[in-house]
RNA sequence: GGGCGGAUUCCCGAGUGGCCAAAGGGGACAGACUGUAAAUCUGCUGGCACUGCCUUCGAAGGUUCGAAUCCUUCUCCGCCCA
């Protein structure tokens, strides 16, 4: 099976400029294709991700990528798929995301002797001369057009800014730099780029009289339609810091049962052929396939090891089991009243509720149990002792802890 | 620059002087059911020293016994005109 085909098979095509000149190129190792990721936070996430499985594809069938930080377009704002303005940001924080994304990048994608570059386009356009710029390139670019733009139109109700309004056009520069410097002929992106991409090959073409092409990456939408990799506190980060593996593991452990299959398909390195197989599973087996799932992308992002513990650690806590590499919390031994500590004080200082209240009602509800015991009792206290060995406390079926005391 | 409309708790959105920690919905959380899924039902959803107190309705002042609600100024956003 050609890549072109497997990329088809396992749906993370989207939209291409020109399917027969894309196929030859990538089948044959000739792209030298780019992948932006603008800094707007500390850590990559899940889209990106898929983003960074997918330069690995390709630099894998011999073509080489470019992995892009935007630095320079992080400080305008990307306003494609957004319903508001984005806050702006400062280039100290900018500067320090594009640190931590070139960090994590490089755990990905294999930089060395030239098999892949890492460029941040603050480099070329930080230091734009605005009158220059706009007779260069700002001429190449029609209003009515950009205005018919899928990802203006939804802002054309909520407001949109004159800079958001100017981001098409710095990626499309983005694609003309690179085109130039590195002969960047292809360009990758999430769907939502597509009209930021066009813009690229059109500005391209106009400037150079040259053909590049364009193509995107599906959107990893849920059944409901929305953008998977978030959760009610935000992403699902692959700083195991911010989002920890068992964390990470956990989230494509619980996905819907409709969903299973798809991110396999899309997010794992399995054969298209293991996975055809599992479409058929159902009921308990499609249970399986979660497993199978968390397991494969923890494994990606973290590490073999840090696999093997987070499905460790899920199989002893919902099946039974030692608690020994469970997530842990401290309490201090300041907390503790004449050697005793109170149920709410555990479950809020073990960071399972945000505040007291929180706790209580989970207590109120029924839903802590303390070393496997179910606790109703608001007032109900421990000695200190208890903790020398660790405590498990879980909060509802999923949230727990180890706590000792210190 | 001018006219009009708007900013409410995690989100949408009601509230236009006291009965407001603020309707309703969504989401989140907890319970039942289950497969660590979905659907469904129930509870719950600002904080705390919890029959009480404190903080919150864009910001700062003011009127009032009492303000999310009235007045003033400011900030931001939308629409229309230029």
């Amino acid at each position: 099976m050609t890549l072109y085909d497997e990329l088809v098979a396992r749906g993370l095509i989207a939209q291409v400029t020109d399917e027969e000149l894309i196929k030859d190129l990538i089948n044959n190792g000739k792209a030298t294709f780019y992948i932006g990721f603008d800094p707007t936070a500390d850590s990559l996430h899940v889209g990106h991700f898929m983003a960074l499985c997918l330069m690995k594809r390709l630099q894998m069938a011999g073509n080489r990528p470019i992995a892009l930080v935007g630095g320079g377009t992080a400080m305008i704002g990307d306003p494609s798929g957004r319903e508001d303005m984005r806050k702006m940001m400062t280039a100290e924080q900018i500067n320090h995301n594009v640190e931590c994304f070139k960090k994590q990048m490089s755990r990905f994608i294999d930089f060395s002797e030239g098999k892949a570059i890492l460029v941040n386009n603050a480099d070329w356009l930080l230091n734009l001369n605005y009158v220059e710029f706009l007779r260069e390139v700002g001429a190449c670019f029609s209003v009515n057009n950009m205005l018919r733009a899928e990802c203006y139109k939804q802002r054309m109700e909520k407001g949109l800014s004159f800079l958001e309004f100017n981001y098409m056009i710095m990626q499309s520069y983005d694609f003309l730099m690179l085109y130039e410097k590195y002969g960047c002929n292809l360009q990758f992106g999430g769907d939502d780029q597509w009209s930021n991409m066009l813009g690229g090959t059109e500005l391209i073409r106009k400037k150079l009289g040259k053909d590049a092409s364009a193509m995107t990456i599906t959107l990893l939408l849920n059944s409901e339609g929305k953008k998977m990799g978030k959760t009610q506190s935000g992403a699902v980060w692959l700083d195991p810091e911010k989002t920890s593996p068992y964390d990470f593991y956990q989230y494509w452990r619980n996905v819907d049962d409709a969903d299973v299959l798809k991110c396999i398909r899309m997010l794992t390195f399995l054969p298209i052929e293991e996975i055809e197989a599992m479409s058929g599973w159902e009921g308990a087996q499609l249970n399986r396939a979660k497993e199978i799932l968390a397991y494969e992308l923890t494994k990606l992002v973290h590490g073999e090891e840090e696999a093997k513990k987070a499905e460790a650690t899920a199989k002893s806590i919902f099946t039974g089991g030692d608690s020994e590499n469970m997530p842990s919390a401290v309490i201090s031994k300041s907390s503790f009243k004449d050697n005793m500590i109170d149920v709410i004080s555990v479950v809020h200082q073990a960071g399972l509720a945000a505040s007291r209240s929180e706790a209580r009602r989970a207590v109120e509800q029924g839903g802590v149990s303390i070393n496997g015991e179910k606790v109703t009792a608001i007032d109900a206290a421990f000695p200190m002792e208890m903790f020398e060995e660790g405590v498990v406390v879980k909060k509802g079926k999923k949230s727990f802890r180890k706590v000792t005391a210190e």
